[in-house]
DNA sequence: CAATGACCATACTGTGTCGTATGGAAAAGC
DNA sequence: GCTTTTCCATACGACACAGTATGGTCATTG
């Protein structure tokens, strides 16, 4: 994705100052930009990625942009590049650690998708699967990596005794329920959400 | 919202003819407008409704819109209310018709957010909650429609002879399920996909 | 038939954005 | 120390878009 590749420089030591001579900043590297992008990408979606805006984020002109990156376009793809990597990674993490009470794993499995500490993981999310309503490679992603989740707590639900085709259908309902509640205004609803959760939690679970 | 309210004309046949001769194109009053500006707004979502664009898709020039709407917002206001009054209505409808088994009705409102005939209303309702995402007003109007239907659905539970907060749970579940399956790309998860949408039905509306 | 108003086209300004070309400063290599 | 490479700033052209101004073309009305 990234043109130019920095050749014998290993490590960079953070020298160059602005002219300003305000923050001593360190130079910008692909990755240093894809951080940034996928900030922007959270907030603002992919229409919102926009190049010069994500320049001025990062404090330099887009004359910095394009010479990490051939265009704008390659700059996407390297955004949904490390989306899918993020996911799987975590993905074989969970599965990893594949032991202990499955039904337990699914548990934390809902609980860290609907925490509020990861707001921005969820934003991304979001943003990821609205692109993908209009770009063919990113729901080409989205569905490698939703397969790939799928998959995975399948097997949960598996290990917790359950019938092949039942626990492919608890695990299509696990992950439905969790982006779609990420979807709805729902906070007016009841005053004890968290009952609430737990309830479905269970529903999604146990029986 | 549209300025420059029609007045005497009630009714306009459809006389005036393209300088082309091609076809005989009726006037465009606001309401043509916000029916052209939903189908772009489902392809597209709010940052694809672009006035020049919409113009072109009503074949005429931007100068036919700026005397029907103030401005872009305008525009996009009036689009938010036709769809609040759409969902209202269609929930007002399900709610009236409320007879008979009320666990065949939940199993009615599944199928019918579910169906692939109304591509559409999703395309809508997840434009719009993408849009909700940044935009207050929208945000706002979403969870007036939510509200609106997790209330029904709820009352729905209750007949089915839920306690009050499992309905509630169910509702949510319901919904959110409904709304993160079409967010989802699991087409190749499995070969019978619609037996396994009628197990997580089940899931829902059952005991 | 003349005058008014509804409806739309055209032309224009201003801004935001993509992408390119080019130069300049600092660091690295010799 | 001089050259090369790396990294970024500046300037530019092209385009898309929002909004305004203005004129033109019908139909309606008196």
């Amino acid at each position: 994705m990234e043109n130019k590749p920095v050749k014998s420089t290993a490590i960079k030591p953070p020298t160059r100052a602005r002219r300003t001579g305000a923050e001593p900043r360190t130079q910008l590297d692909p990755t240093a930009w894809v951080d940034a992008a996928i900030d922007v990408f959270a907030r603002e979606g992919v229409t919102g990625l926009r190049v010069e805006v994500l320049a001025k984020h990062c404090g330099v002109t887009k004359g910095s942009f394009y010479w990490h990156f051939k265009d704008r376009q390659a700059l996407l793809d390297a955004v949904l590049a490390r989306w899918k990597e993020g996911r799987i990674r975590d993905i074989e993490k969970t599965t990893a650690m594949m032991q202990g009470d499955p039904r337990d794993q699914l548990h934390y499995v809902i609980e860290v998708y609907g925490a509020n500490r990861n707001r921005k993981g969820m934003s991304i999310e979001l943003a990821v699967r609205d692109w993908a309503r209009h770009d063919a490679k990113a729901a080409a992603v989205v569905e490698e990596v939703d397969l790939y989740r799928l998959e995975c707590t399948r097997k949960l639900f598996v290990n917790a005794g359950m019938s092949d085709a039942e626990a492919k259908s608890r695990s299509l309902l696990l992950y439905a329920c969790v982006f779609g509640l990420s979807l709805m205004h729902y906070t007016h609803f009841d005053d004890n959400l968290s009952d609430l959760k737990q309830r479905i939690a269970e529903r999604i679970v146990s029986g």
